[in-house]
DNA sequence: GCAAGGTC
């Protein structure tokens, strides 16, 4: 009988593939470990027939890159040879037991049999288990599983066609551990080491002023955002407004054209509505419309969502949904993915919400003919299927924020289930003096998914008046009212995470970790929007001309995070980043040096992303793109060397200094 | 005293 080693990427992967697979599945507990179970059953593969199956788990990557002891004090070399530092790679100091397991079961099993993720870094921890497996007995035959999800069937169908690990794909990873270690080591210790010295010390720890390709492009997005509100200019504008008062409804057209920034022009335009005296109505036009319901819920979207209206920092919002997921309580909260498996049964999960006293009247709907099969969206990790509730938890079971983050995630699966909300809108158009004028209207008819989901907003706007093509009517109201454009608002964490998103900063599952980093390493401070002049916020740059918010009034323009408002259960939350003077000295200071890309701007790590791809797809090798980005990163690092006195400057500039460097 | 990526 053939004796099979299976090995996933993380515990709830190996229980629920040992499950499907054998049935009766014995559990046996790891020395060391209290949440690694080695489970042994019996199963019939196509490839090797009848076996003996031990299915066990690491956690994430076994091992740990690092330079050679000999360069690993700070004041061992010089920054810059660690560009070229061996590097050895040991079994990382928390993954001994992890590691002893594998070689262990390696010792008296002949097939290894991987279940890793099949995404790019799934593939170089399923390298790093055979190359320990392979080292206590190197006549194993290594296999790969390749799964999407952790459905019945799926699982049973990866078990009978095995594949090979991708070597590219590990290169890749590897590519990238090799050259985030030599850049975020060499920076660091350089830039520390020369500018720290002109921060004032505070307490015994000397500050660190790390550098990272995630963490300054996150910081770069900061302080773009600060330097643009901060050197806004708001602009006058004109626009004309027109009122009209018809069934005893009032109301205010507005102008097609929004509002011009010349005000001679505006007047003319104003003087020749006035002499037309009469307005005409050319157009009315009823149609249904619709609000959509929410796509199946990603990581990205669920800290976007907490960050905004569940009065949590991001990071707090992974951290909680962690726990309820170790707990049972909800999905696997690292996903990417966007869309249901037409296979998965949504109908058991919506049951199971029906005992709740809040959305539970909704869950039953749902399940007596509401239901409607989700939207997809267009990502899929192909590992994990969108976070949703798996089991009921009473309210009294939870604490605080878990009860938020849950009833989050529940709403947002719910809402998924349901229907769009439907609606009838209205718009009227008219003439007058040649300008076209406009008033929109909306009449919300079913609310569906709005009524378990109120973190969406759609509600109905004043009736309009009964209006014929055709009419004329001669406006009560006429005005011309000025205003200006106001400036943006410090960035939210929200927009933080959909930049970084967008800009591909860090993944779904580091993204809070890189926020939290740039706010430890006192880069930025966070405090709730709006909030007051930072009062206690020692050294945070406050905006100048002492006006407050400055936010104009009366116009349109400005508004952009306004959406940003509606709390659920009360004040909003939401965070916003105002970089410290130490934050945008370096920021600055690095734009100053006069890199072709500076280090603040995201263009690196995409970079890094697209070479990353090249090698997955064979166009490139790992030794070609770690060469050529060390070359490049090599040159501006002599480069940031040499003009560190424009990195001072910066720093004497904002940060004041007590020494000068 | 460094990074970013997994995961517990």
């Amino acid at each position: 009988m053939a004796r099979i080693l299976c090995v996933a990427e993380k515990p709830s992967i190996a229980k629920a593939v040992a499950n499907h697979l054998g049935g009766q599945v014995r559990a046996e507990n790891v020395r060391g470990i209290q949440w690694v179970k080695n489970y042994k059953f019996d199963y019939n593969f196509q490839r090797w027939g009848q076996s003996s199956v031990t299915f066990t788990c690491v956690a994430g990557h076994i091992q740990a890159q690092d330079f050679q002891e000999r360069y690993r004090k700070w004041h061992s070399c010089q920054p810059s040879e660690l560009f070229e530092a061996p590097i050895v790679t040991q079994i990382a100091e928390d993954k001994k037991a992890v590691a002893s397991n594998i070689e262990a079961q390696a010792r008296h099993n002949n097939i290894l049999f991987i279940w890793t993720d099949c995404d790019r870094e799934g593939e170089h921890i399923g390298i790093e288990i055979r190359d320990i497996a392979l080292k206590v007995n190197p006549n194993m035959q290594v296999w790969r599983a390749r799964f999407s999800n952790i459905e019945r069937a799926h699982i049973i169908q990866a078990a009978r066609i095995p594949i090979q690990l991708d070597e590219a794909q590990a290169n890749a990873v590897a590519a990238r551990i090799e050259l985030d270690l030599r850049l975020g080591a060499a920076f660091t210790r350089m830039q520390t080491l020369s500018l720290q010295q002109m921060l004032p010390q505070q307490g015994e720890q000397k500050k660190l002023i790390s550098y990272g390709s995630c963490q300054f492009p996150t910081l770069g997005f900061v302080v773009d955002r600060y330097l643009r509100a901060r050197n806004f200019v708001p602009e006058p504008f004109w626009y004309i407004r027109v009122g009209h008062e018809k069934d005893g409804i009032k109301i205010k057209f507005s102008w097609r054209r929004g509002h011009l920034f010349d005000r001679m022009a505006v007047i003319i335009i104003y003087e020749r509505c006035l002499l037309s005296k009469h307005a005409k109505v050319t157009k009315t036009q009823k149609k249904p419309t619709k609000k959509w319901k929410p796509l199946p819920l990603t990581t990205v979207e669920l800290q976007k969502m907490g960050s905004r209206f569940l009065r949590m920092t991001s990071q707090d919002v992974m951290k909680v949904a962690e726990d309820l997921y170790t707990k049972g309580w909800i999905s696997y909260p690292r996903t990417e993915t966007d869309q249901f498996d037409k296979d998965m049964d949504l109908r058991r999960i919506i049951q199971r919400q029906e005992q709740d006293n809040r959305w539970g009247a909704f869950a039953t709907g749902l399940m007596n003919g509401g239901f409607n099969q989700p939207r997809n969206g267009r990502n899929n990790d192909k590992a994990h299927p969108p976070i949703h509730p798996v089991n009921y938890v009473a309210p009294t079971q939870l604490n605080e924020n878990e009860k938020r983050v849950y009833e989050f995630v529940v709403r947002r699966f719910l809402a998924c289930c349901s229907e769009d909300a439907v609606g009838e809108a209205t718009d009227i158009e008219i003439d007058y003096g040649g300008e076209i004028f406009q008033v929109h209207g909306l009449g919300v008819i079913e609310r569906n998914y709005l009524d378990v989901y109120p973190y969406d907003k759609w509600e109905s706007s004043q009736n309009l008046p009964r209006y014929t093509v055709g009419e004329t009517f001669e406006p009560e109201e006429a005005t011309m009212p000025h205003g200006q454009t106001t400036a943006p608002g410090y960035l939210t964490e929200p927009e933080l995470i959909a930049l970084m998103d967008a800009n591909g900063i860090g993944t779904d599952a580091t993204m809070a970790e890189h926020i939290a980093k740039i706010k430890k390493r006192e880069y930025v401070i966070a405090r709730p929007k709006g909030g007051s002049g930072g009062a206690g916020h020692q050294g945070a740059v406050e905006r100048g001309g002492g006006r407050g918010r400055g936010r104009g009034r009366g116009g349109r323009g400005g508004g952009g995070g306004a959406a940003a408002q509606n709390g659920v259960g009360g004040t909003s939350g939401v965070q916003e980043f105002i970089p410290t003077t130490l934050g945008v000295a370096l920021i600055e200071g690095y734009d100053n040096v006069g890199l072709e890309t500076s280090l603040s701007k995201p263009f690196l790590r995409k970079e890094m992303e697209v070479q990353m791809k090249a090698i997955c797809e064979g166009r490139s090798t790992r030794n070609d793109v770690v060469q050529q980005n060390l070359e490049q990163y090599r040159a501006a690092f002599l480069r940031t060397q040499q003009q560190m006195h424009v990195l001072k400057d910066a720093m004497r500039k904002y940060v004041g200094g007590a020494n000068q460097g």
